[in-house]
DNA sequence: TCGTTTTATCGTAAATATACGATTCAGCAG
DNA sequence: CTGCTGAATCGTATATTTACGATAAAACGA
């Protein structure tokens, strides 16, 4: 008998509000690939409070950023790389400054995936 | 005004049968902090699939762990110091094999923080 | 006691991550 | 065009991670 593989949505917490449901499987090599990823973009306490700020408020300029925490500039830039390589957070260019946001879809992504183990 | 620092459960995700509620806040430095951990310990794709292995079956010996795996017992035994030494599993001696097995309250507190992004 | 089995640890090489200052690049304003 | 500001990238030093084989340690069974 096939093993049936879990689909996300078996826990929507905030009720989740924009976007559609993810369909793609939360277990199986690529979803553990993508778990790995994510999570390790999450494992350094600066990129968690990055996260953070950048969830509580809704985008933010890499200045601000910068001043929230206790870090270089080119650091702080570092880790957003990062942040952004994992497809957590967007940067969009508005002027000369660069507006960050979080990617809510990967985000939500994220916890289906944490939410299955 | 004082900002209300979140509490674990804003996400009681499976009916979380066993244990009592973890009253730690999942935000603050300390929740970073631990977040990051955990994170960290789930970076890496080989670690994750030891997870899943263990909360599928209840527990497993860490030879049965390295023969699902397509890596060195050495390298597999590292890897499971790692996710120990975060708190996410626990090795109980049996004769002369390990036991292994998640550590439910641990594998909750990281859903609850990663819940809280 | 002597092997056998199972797991942990050691030693090590290569790769990645982390932090910083210095520099470059891009987009305005004048 | 020139200079200013904000952000990214470079260069670099140090630390950590990852993988492996080799070796040690622990718990039995004969």
């Amino acid at each position: 008998m096939a093993i049936p593989i879990k689909v996300a949505e078996s826990c929507s917490l905030p009720p989740s509000t924009d976007g559609k449901p993810d369909l793609r499987p939360v277990e199986g090599r690529d979803a553990d690939e993508e778990l790995a990823i994510l999570a390790k973009a999450l494992g350094h306490p600066a990129r968690v409070q990055i996260i953070r700020l950048l969830v509580r408020r809704n985008a933010c300029i890499c200045g601000d950023i910068v001043d929230e925490l206790p870090l270089a500039q080119s650091t702080v830039s570092q880790h957003l790389k990062v942040l952004k390589e994992a497809g957590l957070i967007r940067g969009e260019i508005d002027g000369p400054r660069v507006n960050y946001c979080v990617e809510p879809r990967v985000l939500r992504r994220l916890k289906a995936l944490v939410g299955s183990l």
